[in-house]
RNA sequence: GGAGAGGUGGCUGAGUGGUCGAAAGCGGCGGUCUCGAAAACCGUUAUACCUUUCAGGUAUCUAGGGUUCGAAUCCCUACCUCUCCGCCA
C-alpha cells in the first residue's frame, strides 16, 4: 500500500514501477477518484465547521435563555447535506481504496529491469556441481525405492501434488526443521509458533490479498485462510501495532506447513514434491528500521545460505528482475538449489524486502529516536522451504549402490543414522 | 454452547448529551540542579486528512449504523477481552 500523497506526487515512478513487475493497476483511475474525493471533502468540511460553530452558540443560547429554534431548524437542514455528501464521500472511499489495494509496491531502482526470469541476475555460486559416473535416480524414484517415500499413498489421502514421508525420510524432515531452527536461533532469531489459520485482514496485510485471492484454501464461509507461508502470521504479529524504538529489530523465525492451491500450475514439476498444495517451510521474518533494510536484506540471504553450506548442497543466488518480483516486494533474491536428479536448479528460498509496502497495509509503526511514529520496513526469507530441500538432499547424496548419504549435521537429529538403504 | 462484565491517548485510568482531543498518574522529550547520574522541581508531549501554512478547518474515545442542532456519553449490530457454567485435546 503506498500513502495516496505519493501517489498523487510519483504517479510517472509509480505507473513506471507497476508497468515493470507486469501488474496491471490503474493509476489515472486513482488520481480521478482522489481529486473527486478531495472536492467532495471540501464541501462537506466546510459545512460541519458552520454546524460545530452554530451548536456551541446554541448551547450558549439555551444558557442564556433566549429562544433556539430558528437555529436548530437551520442546522437541521445543513446536518441533511452532511449526512448526503457524507454517504457519498463513503462510497467514493471504498472504490478509491479498492483501487489502490491493486497497486503494487515500486522495485528498488538497483533491480534489473526484465519481463521475466531471463532478466534475473546470478550473483554468486556456491559448492561443486558434482558429476557422478553413475545415473542419479529422481527423488520420487529413490525415495520409493528406500521406502521413505510414499506418493501412492499421499494421493490416495488427498488427491495429486501431495507427498508422504514416512520411516527416514519423515524423520529427516524433522530434523532439517530442528537443524535449521537451531542455526537461525542461535543468530538471535526468536522462535515462533504461530497460527496456520488467519483472517482476510492478515491476508491483506502482508499482500496475499487481493491478489493472490485463488492460490489459497479458505474456509467454507470465505473469511478464513490457511497460510501459504508462516511469513503472514510472523508479519501479521504487529499489525496495528506501534513498536518501541528498543524493540527494533525484531527477528523471528518459524517452522509451519504451507497451503497453496497452485491454481494455473497444473502440468507443471507433476512428480514428486517439487511442486504441491502442502509442504513445510522454516521461514525468517525481520521488522527493521528503514534506514538499514538494504544491509539487512543481505544478511537475511547469507542466514539463507549458511542452511545450505551446512549440508553442503550446491547452490547460486539470483537477483530477481522486476518482472519476477511479486506484488508486495520491492527487492528480491532467490537461493536455487542444484538437484542431481532433475539435473537442475529448484528454488528453494526467497528472501525479500518489503520496504514499508507490508507495514502501511496492516498499519504498522514504530516508534523512532526523535519520537515520531512512522512506517518500519519488513523482509523475510525461507530459511528454506523442506519440499525441495529434501529432494536435492536424496539425489545429490545418492550412492552408486542406491543408497543416500544424512548429511552431518543432521545425524544428531537423526539417532545417529548415517545412510538410509 | 449458556449467563454476565467490559473495550477511552504509548501505558494505567477519570469522564453518562453542550468550550472533551478528552482529568490525573506513568512513560517519553526539553530544562533547572550536578563533575556526572539518580532524586526533586519546571515545562512539554496524539494521529490522519482538507485548505494551505508565521495559520485555519475536519475527523478520530474498538468498528459500523441510528437518535439529536449537538454524542466518549443514549439506542442497535458486529468484533474482541475478561469472569462463571457446560463441553473438550
Amino acid at each position: 500500500m503506498h500513502d495516496l500523497k505519493f501517489i498523487r506526487e510519483n504517479p510517472e515512478r509509480v505507473k513506471a514501477g507497476a508497468a515493470n513487475k507486469n501488474e496491471k493497476c490503474d493509476i489515472d483511475k486513482v488520481l480521478s477518484l482522489d481529486e473527486e474525493r478531495r472536492e467532495i471533502i471540501r464541501q462537506v468540511e466546510r459545512l460541519k465547521a458552520e454546524r460545530n460553530k452554530v451548536s456551541a452558540e446554541i448551547a450558549k443560547m439555551k444558557k442564556a435563555g433566549r429562544p433556539v429554534d430558528d437555529a436548530v431548524m437551520a442546522m437541521r437542514k445543513v446536518g441533511q447535506q452532511i449526512s448526503e455528501l457524507d454517504t457519498k464521500l463513503r462510497e467514493l472511499e471504498v472504490r478509491l481504496n479498492t483501487a489502490l489495494t491493486w497497486v503494487p509496491n515500486i522495485p528498488h531502482e538497483s533491480v534489473p529491469v526484465g519481463a521475466d526470469e531471463t532478466a534475473n541476475v546470478v550473483v554468486r555460486e556456491w559448492g561443486e556441481i558434482p558429476e557422478p559416473d553413475f545415473k542419479v535416480l529422481p527423488h520420487w524414484e529413490i525415495g520409493e525405492k528406500l521406502d521413505i517415500m510414499d506418493l501412492a499413498a499421499a494421493s490416495r489421502i488427498s488427491g495429486s501434488g501431495f507427498y508422504l514421508l514416512k520411516g527416514l525420510g519423515a524423520t529427516m524432515q524433522r530434523a532439517l526443521i530442528n537443524y535449521m531452527i537451531d542455526l537461525h536461533t542461535a543468530d538471535g532469531f526468536t522462535e515462533v509458533c504461530a497460527p496456520h489459520i488467519v483472517t482476510s485482514e492478515t491476508m491483506f496485510g502482508t499482500g496475499q490479498l487481493p491478489k493472490l485471492a485463488d492460490d489459497m484454501y479458505k474456509t467454507e464461509e470465505g473469511t478464513m485462510y490457511l497460510i501459504p507461508t508462516a511469513e503472514v502470521p510472523l508479519t501479521n504479529m504487529f499489525k496495528q501495532q506501534i513498536i518501541s524504538y528498543g524493540q527494533l529489530p525484531i527477528r523471528m523465525v518459524a517452522h509451519s506447513p504451507c497451503y497453496r492451491r497452485e491454481a494455473g500450475a497444473a502440468g507443471k514439476d507433476t512428480r514428486g514434491m517439487i511442486r504441491v498444495h502442502q509442504f513445510d517451510k522454516v521461514e525468517m521474518v525481520t521488522i527493521v528500521h528503514p534506514d538499514n533494510s538494504y544491509d539487512v536484506l543481505e544478511s537475511l540471504v547469507w542466514q539463507a545460505e549458511k542452511v545450505l553450506q551446512g549440508l553442503q548442497l550446491p547452490y547460486r543466488v539470483c537477483e530477481l528482475s522486476t518482472g519476477e518480483l511479486s506484488f508486495a516486494s520491492a527487492k528480491c533474491y532467490d537461493l536455487e538449489l542444484w538437484a542431481a536428479g532433475v539435473a537442475k536448479y529448484l528454488e528453494i528460498s526467497s528472501v525479500a524486502n518489503f520496504e514499508d509496502f507490508q507495514a502501511r497495509r496492516m498499519n504498522c509503526r514504530f516508534r523512532d529516536a526523535d519520537g515520531k511514529v512512522k512506517h518500519p520496513h519488513t523482509l523475510n526469507g525461507s530459511g528454506v522451504a523442506l519440499a525441495r530441500l529434501i529432494p536435492a538432499i536424496l539425489e545429490n547424496y545418492q550412492t552408486a549402490e542406491g543408497s543416500v548419504v544424512i548429511p552431518e549435521v543432521l545425524r544428531q537429529y537423526m539417532r545417529g543414522a548415517e545412510l538410509i538403504r
